[in-house]
DNA sequence: AAGTCGGGGGG
DNA sequence: CCCCCAGACTT
């Protein structure tokens, strides 16, 4: 499959060398186009015929707005407005109505105010210019890009939702791509791959990839004509690339630990329940806040809870919350006779650490010692 | 850098 | 319930 015979600016015949396959950045688009041809989307609705009015009402349609939902909203939008003046002459109520169900509608907004500027300045046409395109209300870099691909086959990088999918797993790009320095790096390989030819075909193909190979969940590698240089595949990180978006802070909990050594220089240890955080695990007698603390302390020891010397917290983060715990060293206890070592409390020689299930954050208190 | 816009889909 | 989707724009 090729760009369209009645694209009005037939693009020249690559040089022999950039078609070899080889490994290398070239291969990248090559591969790419071999299998867009048997295995890409040829039959969307804004491809046939693939104006640049059509291509651009697509663009902005399909922003954070998958194929299937964006395509009736398109055939619809088509038929009522087929052309940029006419969308121009419209009243911003009627593209709105034809917009009704799709969100985010400052798009419609955009679009309509984008077509009087072209009316006003370009002669009633998009402009074939990356500046001139970004300048409209409503296309940023990537769309302004995707639309001289697909309506003239001019040579521009996207970087949407798929390609950064698709190259943060390909070069096993960690981080977040929304974050700035991310994308930057993302655009930078984005950059990279482009072929000389067929510019249209090669923009389809890296969304097609990443909208029915290369998905979120679940990708199908084994099908992926990318597979042999994947980093992310090649070291089993799929599931981790593209770094997801960080969350909003995590809750953050606190809580007292007493730690207690006896004469003999044991640790006291309390073998936590059998659900829960660190179910069954061996820790310090914890208590939700100081006054539990003292209350646990009186139950249980002798001696004076205010001799207990502070230690430096410890941070210790879960999937649902962030711990804090504040750690309280007393040497020389004794338990009270009617609370022996027994059950789930047991005093532990430091030799024999070793040998329990402790969580990492309590071992790593005891191993570094008072 | 973070928030906003939005309906739909999937885990 | 959350995150994500062919992003761009404002604060």
């Amino acid at each position: 499959m090729t760009d369209s015979p009645a694209l009005p600016h037939p693009e020249p015949d690559p040089p022999p060398e950039a078609v070899v396959v080889d490994g290398s950045a070239r291969g990248f688009s090559t591969r790419l186009l071999a299998w867009f041809d048997h295995s890409g989307r040829h039959d969307l609705p804004w491809q046939h015929p693939r104006t640049p009015y059509r291509v651009w009402l697509s663009e902005i349609m399909l922003q954070q707005t998958q194929v299937r939902t964006a395509a009736p909203y398109f055939e619809r939008f088509v038929a009522a407005l087929p052309d940029l003046p006419a969308l121009a002459e419209a009243e911003l109520e009627q593209v709105l109505a034809l917009w009704s169900g799709l969100g985010y509608y400052a798009r419609a907004r955009n679009l309509h105010a984008a077509a009087r500027h072209c009316m006003a300045l370009h002669d009633g046409e998009l402009p074939r210019d990356i500046d001139a395109l970004v300048a409209l209300p409503g296309i940023g870099r990537s769309t302004a890009a995707a639309i001289l691909a697909q309506a003239w086959g001019d040579r521009h990088a996207i970087l949407d939702g798929n390609v950064k999918r698709v190259l943060a797993r390909y070069h096993g790009v960690a981080g977040w791509p929304g974050a700035p320095a991310v994308e930057r790096s993302l655009w930078a390989f984005a950059e990279t791959h482009l072929p000389d030819t067929r510019l249209a075909d090669y923009t389809q193909a890296q969304m097609d990839l990443g909208a029915t190979l290369c998905t979120r969940t679940a990708p199908a590698c084994v099908l992926c004509p990318l597979q042999a240089e994947c980093i992310a595949r090649i070291e089993g990180r799929t599931a981790e690339l593209p770094t997801s978006k960080p969350g909003k802070p995590l809750p953050q909990r606190h809580a007292c630990v007493l730690w207690l050594e006896d004469a003999d220089g044991r640790v006291l240890l309390q073998q936590r329940p059998p659900t829960g955080i660190w179910s069954s695990l061996w820790t310090l007698p914890q208590a939700d806040d100081e006054v539990a603390a003292r209350a646990w302390f009186k139950h249980h020891c002798d001696g004076d809870f205010a001799r207990g010397i502070g230690k430096p917290p410890i941070s210790h983060v879960f999937s649902h919350f962030k711990l804090e715990l504040l750690p309280r060293y007393w040497r020389d206890v004794a338990l009270h006779p009617q609370v022996r070592d027994n059950g789930d409390l047991r005093w532990v020689a430091r030799a024999q650490l070793g040998a329990l299930g402790i969580p990492a954050p309590i071992r790593r208190l005891l191993e570094a010692g008072a």
